[in-house]
RNA sequence: GCGACAGUAGCUCAGUUGGAUAGAGCAACGGCCUUCUAAGCCGUGGGUCGGGGGUUCGAAUCCCUCCUGUCGCACCA
């Protein structure tokens, strides 16, 4: 509910307290953190707190006792009447003006009302996705990124200052192997080599053949007369272009944008090499059968780990620990990783370096995704990236659009596992949340235009307390919880938070909807109603706009 | 073996700073379109919250233990 009115009552509550003990009545003691909610009732009221049950050990009373000196110590001109109910719960009925009041306050934020006050603090960074770019995405990879990008979306929402990131793995094996599988496309092509004798840590997705196929389009065979290295330095530098393209174009048209592309390559050697070196002058280093390693045992970690590699090549976690660091010392005081849950082994070894650096570990939070399992007909679809037997997240936003693709990624939390039923995701039918949504958001603009032809508008002489309809007031109170689950949604992490109330909200004004009139009753009526569905549809457009699902005024 | 995450209605899942009679969608059943989009609304039925212990006024939620499932446990990334 409305944020002003809880912190009101919160400090009645607790100036009671204050008073009871003040009286003699209560022992002193320390009270304990005074928690509101709304009951799951309306008989019980609009709020209510289990104060009284909190305290009954410090206080060593009765919690009814106590709820009855606490209430009888509250009055004010925004309450209706205090009740008592159950082993001690204290309910609060607000008079009808404070929820009119509190609706007019959200028609007066106008655009704004959904974007909370900045916050000042250090800057947080969100990296996500960063799929290696040796192919295309799948849809993994598109939970990640309609996860981080609604991550992004909420936490900006909240005020919290954020910067997205996309870190491309653009050095290192992945990409010789790149080069490799082009390479030997290449010759399959001309003729000078044979499937059998493909690389054996290649990738075999139609996409490589499709680049080497453009590359003799373009230039033929005239790569043949090179050095096999002079090639595939080339074909390295070509392919790399083309997937790392492919796969902005593919983010974009899943409505994530990154404020930075980050290469590996600007780390090597410099940034591993200053890396190691603090790492050393730590004493967290030593050398073992020719590699140095981290003693990340020092930190939980169940072995230590090699970050140099006996011939002298840093390994993958060498360039993460000079890639952490680096973001560190840019200023971040948060930094957030969306990782697939098959990376959380990794996660121990990467915190302990931090530590070994001299950071808080704390303030790097790794979120895991768990995976995401197909559905064709109810048949689970087999996937294969040995083979190259994926769906891709093109594919995906082919078959299904991107607002069902990205509301099914959200939807669910990220530690559950998600059975993507792509039947379900391309239903137009009523079984699809997502539309349910865009659906509720499309008839009220259906209204507006009408409204508009008959001449109706809200004017400043509104009488928002003719809304008096169970219906129109479930609204209203939904409305005012926004901005606190904004809020919540951004400080957990957990932008399914707003899949829900997205949905929720619409179901509250489709009920409405059912329920009243807009068009053609009386005129003071209708004014306060389309008052009404006007703050809703900017509710709606906004949830779906950090969803980053699009909010259609037709369907 | 170790670890992460899961186990809640027939199905898919909400619900973790401990709270009132555990919620929603789908599926099933019964109603609502001469009026602003029926991709909608209203109603009915449906549960040993994986099992067992413990903590306390109170546990789906916290602790211990066991069972089941998924994913990991590289000088790969």
């Amino acid at each position: 509910m409305n944020l002003d009115i809880k912190d009101t009552l919160l400090a009645a509550i607790e100036e009671a307290a204050k008073a009871a003990i003040a009286d003699g009545v209560f022992p002193e003691a320390q009270l304990p953190n005074i928690i509101l909610e709304v009951p799951p009732k309306k008989e019980m009221g609009d709020f209510a707190t289990n104060f009284a049950m909190q305290s009954a050990k410090a206080f060593r009373m009765n919690p009814r006792k106590i709820a009855e000196e606490v209430t009888g110590r509250i009055n004010g001109d925004w309450l209706e009447r205090v009740e008592i109910a159950g082993p001690g719960f204290i309910n609060f009925f607000l008079k009808a003006n404070v929820l009119y009041d509190g609706l007019k306050a959200i028609m007066d934020r106008g655009e704004s009302f959904g974007q909370l006050p900045k916050k000042d603090m250090k800057p947080v960074q969100v990296e996500y996705v960063s799929a290696n770019p040796t192919g295309p995405l799948h849809v993994g990879h598109g939970r990640g990124a309609a996860a981080g990008s609604a991550l992004v979306n909420v936490m900006r929402a909240a005020g919290y200052p954020v910067t997205s990131e996309y870190y491309i793995n653009d050095a290192g094996n992945q990409i010789n192997n790149l080069a490799l599988s082009v390479d030997h496309r290449y010759l399959e092509l001309l003729g000078k080599a044979t499937e059998d004798t493909f690389p054996e840590n290649g990738y075999h997705g139609a996409d490589i053949i499709d680049t080497a196929q453009r590359i003799i389009k373009k230039d033929g065979d005239k790569y043949l007369n090179m050095s096999e290295e002079e090639r595939l330095n080339i074909f390295k530098e070509l392919a790399l272009k083309e997937k790392l393209a492919a796969l902005k174009e593919d983010l974009a048209a899943f409505n994530c944008e990154f404020d930075v592309w980050y290469s590996e390559r600007t780390l090597h050697p410099d940034k591993v090499k200053a890396a190691v070196e603090v790492l050393q002058k730590n004493g967290k280093i030593y050398e073992e059968g020719g590699a140095l390693w981290l003693k990340s045992t020092d930190y939980g970690d169940d072995k230590d780990r090699v970050v140099i590699r006996d011939n002298g090549v840093p390994t993958y976690l060498a360039a993460d620990i000079a890639y952490h660091k680096d973001k560190f010392e840019r200023g971040f005081g948060k930094l957030i990783n969306i990782w697939g849950a098959d990376h959380h082994g990794y996660i121990c070894r990467v915190k302990a370096a931090m530590s070994a650096l001299g950071y808080n570990a704390d303030d790097l939070d790794v979120l895991l995704l768990q995976m995401v399992r197909l559905l064709r007909g109810g048949e689970l679809v087999k996937l294969s990236k040995r083979t190259g037997q994926t769906v891709t997240l093109a594919e995906l936003i082919e078959e299904v659009g991107t607002d069902a693709a990205r509301y099914f990624f959200i939807m669910r939390s990220m530690d559950s596992q998600l059975d993507f039923d792509l039947d379900l995701a391309k239903s137009k039918s009523n079984e699809n949340p997502v539309y349910y949504i865009q659906y509720a958001h499309a008839r009220i603009c259906s209204i507006f235009r009408q409204a508009e032809e008959t001449g109706l508008k809200v004017t400043d002489g509104v009488d928002l307390s003719l809304l008096k309809d169970e219906t129109e007031i479930d609204i209203i109170n939904k409305l005012q919880e926004y901005e606190e689950e904004i809020e919540r949604a951004a400080a957990e992490y957990a932008p399914q938070r707003i899949a829900r109330y997205a949905y929720e909200l619409a179901g509250k004004f489709h009920s409405f909807y059912n329920q009243c009139r807009i068009l053609g009753v009386d005129d003071k009526l209708a004014e306060a109603r389309l008052a009404l569905v006007t703050v809703t549809a900017h509710t709606i457009r906004h949830a779906l706009g950090i969803l980053g699902v699009s909010a259609p005024e037709k369907m």
